[in-house]
DNA sequence: TCAACATGAGACATAGATGTCTCATTTTTT
DNA sequence: AAAAAATGAGACATCTATGTCTCATGTTGA
């Protein structure tokens, strides 16, 4: 659990790199109504601190999943409500893609346990029919990724709600935009 | 027309930042076997390299898109033509898409007129039937440009060829992942 | 060949972010 | 209330990227 002002420092990390990725660690403590000496106490530096918002950005991800997964009726269907469920939260991870954050193990095998995760349920989903088996694995686990982040960007610049981005995004990925939404 | 030395930079600003975006000027210079001062001589400064690395990398594309397109036999036709010809040029892009460049008028000029000529090609393959004209413009427009970095990256990672990754990205675009490419 | 120009190398100054430390004050815990 | 812990504010040192300037050397073109 975290304490109150590692909780403000967190919270305002998210708010002051999404916005800016390139900000300060001063402006970060200033966001957090908290001393910058205080934010080093808790945080080494502005990796540790990185490190740590990607920790809790993949747990919230994984939070929201299991959450919203734990009755789907089918690997399919786990995976579009993974999505519709992810777009929301976009904002908050992906100011994270660009930081090499590949030298922290945690954060490494974090991210690469959600990965190993996503294939696994595509693979479960290309059993049920959901996808194409002759389609790779790797593939659909991209594909997945970007049209989140095309979804977020879409609500963001106020084109879509979050509710038609995920059905656009999904309609998209299960089958394509022409012919019709199946 | 770029003098040799110019040229030699620029070249090496798109190696140096495709590797590392928050690569030093000195990594450019040392890169381009050129001095540092010679580099500040000719760009004033990073963002101004930034701003030129933008325009030449744009200009390729328009230029790999026109040459891809011009016989093109449908709208539809030349958006998948033109998917097929960027990825490769691709890792040219994407490390600028993360560059505040839009105080600089000239890219942000260049960069919404791409905008609003892949809209319109895609409008044009709507008429077509390419598209379903119930798909937002703007959604096509996004998941074009997401699909193809998801491309890219497959091609990076070595998962797939780029004549593979884009037939994929098509289909997805297209027809989707399930019941089978049309 | 000679003159104009471009370059490389290095010195120099500067600005900004970072990290450390101290000390008085506040907050929390006991 | 007393002790322990956390915090804010600010001073301080440092490090790195950046930008400027000079001068000797090399290159190009007339």
């Amino acid at each position: 659990m975290l304490k109150k002002s590692e909780a403000k420092i967190i919270e305002a990390g998210f708010t002051v790199f999404s916005a800016n990725p390139t900000a300060t660690l001063a402006d970060v403590a200033k966001e957090a109504g908290v001393g910058r000496a205080t934010l080093h106490r808790h945080y080494a530096g502005r990796e540790d601190l990185m490190a740590a918002l990607a920790m809790v950005a993949m747990q919230e991800l994984d939070d929201a999943i299991e959450a919203a997964t734990k009755d789907a009726p089918s690997y399919t269907e786990a995976l579009r409500l993974s999505l519709e469920v992810i777009i929301p939260l976009a904002d908050r991870q992906m100011f994270l893609a660009n930081e090499p954050l590949d030298h922290v193990p945690e954060v490494l095998e974090a991210y690469t346990q959600q990965l190993d995760e996503t294939a696994e349920a595509v693979e479960a989903a290309k059993e049920e029919g959901g996808f194409d088996a002759d389609v790779p694995t790797a593939w659909i686990v991209q594909a997945i990724e970007t049209l989140t982040y095309a979804a977020w960007t879409v609500v963001r610049d106020g084109d879509a709600t979050p509710e038609e981005a995920a059905v656009l995004a999904w309609r998209t990925l299960q089958s394509g935009l022409t012919g019709g939404a199946k």
